[in-house]
RNA sequence: GCAUCUGUAGCUCAGUAGGAUAGAGCAGUGCCCUCCUAAGGCAUGUGCCGGGGGUUCGAUUCCUCUCAGGUGCACCA
């Protein structure tokens, strides 16, 4: 039981009336540390008893009177207000942190239940830009929270490997191809192919022919053209190998690459689904299934030429992973611009009889742009996201340089540490802020950034190194008691907590809250209490308290999809 | 026009399923390395919580209207 559930059972003891589960809503941490650790407001009894909530707080205060494991209670105005016990605090959270080490912070709600989450899905021939790694970083850090909370997961990167644009590709390419043209694409596909791509639209204004073409080609690519298949294999190829680079950096696995095109074989049996539910109707020659009594616009499953669009391949996929992985939840996450389209699928899907549409929910997040303008690829205005993570590992080693030169393994260092920070500036705020990309604010590392964290963590590193005894926890406790250690302690209590709100919420940036205030806590403790000293006592409950914000913070990173240097 | 998201300190953002004096970081200023990593710590100022109305003992938080900005609205993904 922890001291919440305590406190909820003294607080019902005396005002029976309450069940236990009030109680707990009512409980609240005051704004302040000289208010207690835990209060219970008293507004909602002072119409039962016909006095003031002030005097109500008095006489349940007074009725509770002193109780083991807290120092005190006292009413303060309105609020009853519950002083832990310091000792008993430490020892419960500290001991509890030591027999779960890395699972401190997990619970076991996932129960082994399947969970897809698709993230990243960049597209095939186009750059991998600093728009991808919302999706990229925050699918990453949802995979790896679902996975501690006990969660069997898939991670899917549904690569965008299928469309007109490939039948642009193709015919331009076989237009084009030189030697020189496809030594280039070997040697840096992404912009290669990309030139071909923006030359082809061009060269449409002037051959309206070139559209057709095009259509003819993506049609010859969908009935299996063994050399339109062929090139297509090798786009494919050439691009996934780019992506992977960078996806080695930030040390992201996919379980699988299962994209567009691996869902078009899929899509006629969908079509008759949907015909045979009565649920498509003919619209200015195309198939589309109405939406408007539900509040949406109609969705067009059909163009008007029989292929199939963008909603019918992402029913098919959903169908699919149904079948195959019977998930218990599929996560999408994607943009937030993608609303409308996650509504009307989710819709069809429920309107195909299907119960578990609702399984299946859209982690949105909002849109990055650039100081001057939105990203465009065609204008230029892209940031790779490859740059992004170079220059963090160059800012890195340069501090290193400056600040620890005799660094061993700085250039592992400076790529963990680099790629830290762009990852934590990522998962810092609440997913449905659109932001600006800023170098400064990419680069900066000090304050609540990632290089702090690990800074810290580093520390605690080289004080457990340094410590010279075995770290149990059989310690004394009441050296723990002064204003810096009960602050960390406190923090370490709520780990749970930040794990279960970014489950709940999908919202890793609670986690990363979470660990920049430990670090926090943890620097001023160390800067007011010394834990390498003389007296034996002292310094084994000081490193037991160094060793659990270690593990902590070492997990906490780990969630985000951070590396945790242990010197820097 | 309809839908949707956002609006809190100079800047970037938190604010826990309404509660006690609204918090961090950055930027500014001033301290602290004979001391366990100064990528650190301490001190210091800043707020019509976009605006109006409502519900409530109590609203930054809930409802409603309104203003501003972003995004999306059928054969692209």
């Amino acid at each position: 039981m922890d001291f919440k559930e305590k406190v909820a059972e003294i607080f019902t003891a005396v005002e029976s009336d309450l069940s236990m589960d009030d109680a707990l809503q009512l409980i609240e941490i005051p704004p302040s540390q000289d208010m207690g650790d835990y209060a219970v407001p008293c507004f909602k009894f002072a119409k039962k008893y016909r006095k003031s909530p002030a005097v109500v707080a008095t006489e349940i205060a007074e009725k509770i009177g002193s109780v083991d494991l807290f120092e005190k209670i006292e009413c303060n105005g309105p609020y009853v207000n519950f002083f832990v016990d310091k000792t008993h605090f430490a020892e419960r959270i500290l001991k509890q942190a030591y027999i779960e080490r890395e699972n401190f912070g997990s619970t076991d709600v996932g129960q082994g239940k399947i969970v897809i989450v698709e993230f990243s899905s960049p597209n095939i021939a186009k750059p991998f830009h600093i728009g991808h790694i919302r999706s990229t970083l925050i699918g990453n850090s949802i995979n790896k929270i679902y996975k501690y909370m006990g969660y069997n997961t898939v991670a899917i990167n549904h690569l965008g490997d299928y469309g007109t644009q490939f039948g642009m590709l193709i015919s331009a390419y076989k237009k084009w191809e030189t030697p020189e043209i496809v030594e280039a694409i070997e040697k840096d596909p992404i912009p290669e192919l990309l030139k071909l791509y923006v030359r082809y639209n061009q060269e449409i204004e002037t051959h309206p022919g070139y559209k057709d073409e095009a259509r003819y080609w993506f049609k010859e690519l969908e009935n299996g053209n063994q050399e339109a298949h062929k090139l297509w294999e090798w786009f494919r190829e050439v691009s996934l190998k780019e992506f992977n680079r960078v996806y080695d950096m930030f040390g992201i696995k996919f379980d699988s690459y299962a994209g567009e095109s691996f869902y078009s074989d899929k899509m006629p049996a969908i079509l008759d689904e949907l015909e045979d539910k009565c649920l498509l109707k003919d619209s200015e020659g195309a198939k589309i299934v109405e939406l408007s009594e539900y509040g949406l616009t109609d969705a067009v499953i059909q163009k008007s030429d029989g292929s199939t669009l963008y909603v019918t391949r992402d029913i098919a996929a959903a169908t699919y992973r149904k079948r195959t992985y019977d998930f218990y939840k599929n996560i999408y996450v994607v943009g937030a611009p993608q609303k409308l389209h996650f509504d009307q699928w989710r819709k069809i899907i429920d309107l195909m009889g299907y119960d578990w549409a609702y399984d299946c929910v859209h982690i949105m997040f909002g849109t990055v742009s650039l100081e001057d303008g939105a990203l465009a690829t065609r204008k230029g205005r892209v940031v790779f996201l490859e740059d992004v993570l170079k220059k963090a590992i160059e800012k890195t080693t340069e501090i290193i340089n400056e600040r620890n030169p005799n660094l061993e393994d700085k250039e592992t260092v400076a790529k963990q540490v680099g790629i830290g920070a762009v990852i934590f500036q990522e998962l810092f705020n609440n997913r449905i802020k659109d932001y600006m990309f800023s170098w400064d604010k990419t680069l900066s590392f000090e304050g609540e950034t990632g290089p702090y964290v690990q800074y810290t963590y580093a520390r605690t590193c080289s004080l457990l190194r340094k410590a010279g005894t075995d770290i149990d926890d059989n310690v004394d406790y009441s050296v723990l008691t002064d204003k810096e250690s009960f602050n960390v302690i406190r923090k370490l209590e709520g780990f749970k907590a930040a794990v279960l709100g970014s489950h709940d919420k999908y919202e890793p940036f609670f986690i990363t809250r979470y660990i920049v205030s430990l670090a926090q806590e943890f620097n001023r403790f160390y800067h007011e209490c010394p834990i390498l000293v003389e007296d034996e006592e002292v310094k084994k409950a000081r490193l037991l308290l160094t060793k659990t914000v270690n593990t902590v913070l070492k997990k906490g990173m780990e969630l985000l999809g951070m590396e945790t240097p242990e010197k820097m």
